[in-house]
DNA sequence: GGTCAGGTTCTCGACGGTGATCATGGCGTC
DNA sequence: GACGCCATGATCACCGTCGAGAACCTGACC
């Protein structure tokens, strides 16, 4: 049995969401707040599986509510309905720690399956959600250029990437040197290598590309 | 009326799905594939309005020819579909122009589903995968770091930053002293007082920071 | 099987250029 | 005038380039 917390400010909306979700044998709905204010104490008392957080809300908003409910010890999934897919909404639903993303207009049958997978530990977003999410992660070009930058180290040698990884670090050549077992003679030589290879002309240079590479992290 | 291509190595793979999608009097499969090479092809002479894409694939491998049917004009959507979660796979699928990607153990009726969606121009994963792509895109936001390193230059002066600026691109202090303005020798106090604002040791660090801050990109 | 030439990688010391620190002074604001 | 910000030159430490030797692999040739 999956228990779940609905938060939301009008009561006709609670009243229809708790409808469609109890007419599922496996869904309790065991809480309801009134505004995102109320959600953290009752997640607190009712501890649910899943809440059902609307976003636009009188005093605290469903975000900040839904951040609120994920630093208690041992929180439930939050599944962020709302009426307007914005960007912006999005985003920071899911960077406050949303499992799911729906809107206001999902079928009925669809909202249910979304608690399950997200009482499942997985995550579901509507359609045009997903869509908006894939598009700025395609256009986040981060991830082109750590391809792109990766590239580019194929022609080094192991030594060479060890050391470029050190300087990366933002390392001196001493030091680089020591943690190395070489001389600080055969580092430079190292990293004048891979300034050649790499096409730069410093050591930043370098240890930006080694980050965009993913070398750190 | 929805028109579909399936691409998959297996002809028995390629039946099942066959079967199911033309369980839905809206679709329709008006070609197949065995390899991704083969794909562009089919794609040209039949103009599908939804791709099915295989990954693992003799020949060319379905990322490849993702990247190969998008570049098209006028280019169907495609759905990526695979039995490995992989990571990697997910995002190069996504960059590759991809508008789904499940697993092979979506249920019949989700696969349908999903087809439908994308047609209608909308975006659909498995929900696995959009669990892995929300990890992702939270933890990548890295607005974590972002903001710890943003807080750390507060104590900077506008100078400062625009010098910081400047480093974080790889530029020499004789460079820097032309873009901005400034004798050589004002560049190394103006490092200097960051270095030490920022307690780093080497400009290598304050680079590293400036990019994890945001200031360039 | 030996070996010999060619290439690659790793190592190193010495030299000149670049970077980092320090001390000092000008300029505006409070 | 005290303070914060910007600017500068002298000084010393660090970095990058150059040339060169040692170790290793690879393939060709006898």
């Amino acid at each position: 049995m999956t228990r779940l917390l609905i938060v939301d400010d009008e009561a006709l909306v609670r009243a229809g969401l708790k409808m469609i979700l109890e007419s599922d044998d496996d869904l309790e709905v065991v809480a309801e707040a009134e505004d995102g204010a109320d959600a953290a104490a009752m997640v607190v008392k009712h501890r649910p599986d899943v809440v059902l957080m609307d976003i636009r809300m009188p005093r605290l908003d469903g975000l900040a509510a839904t951040r609120e409910v994920q630093a208690l010890p041992d929180p439930p999934k939050v599944v962020v309905l709302t009426t307007f897919d914005l960007d912006d909404y999005v985003f920071r639903a899911l960077q406050a720690g949303a499992s799911g993303f729906l809107l206001k207009d999902t079928p009925p049958r669809e909202l249910v399956q979304a608690v399950k997978v997200v009482a499942a530990g997985d995550a579901m977003l509507s359609p045009a959600v997903t869509r908006r999410l894939i598009g700025h992660f395609a256009a986040d070009s981060r991830s082109d250029r750590q391809r792109q930058a990766r590239k580019r180290l194929g022609a080094l040698t192991d030594r060479e990437r060890e050391v470029l990884t050190a300087v990366g670090r933002g390392l001196s050549n001493a030091d680089i040197g020591k943690t190395l077992y070489m001389s600080e003679a055969t580092v430079k030589a190292h990293v004048s290598r891979v300034l050649v290879k790499l096409d730069a002309t410093n050591r930043v240079q370098v240890a930006i590309l080694a980050h965009d590479a993913g070398l750190l992290d």
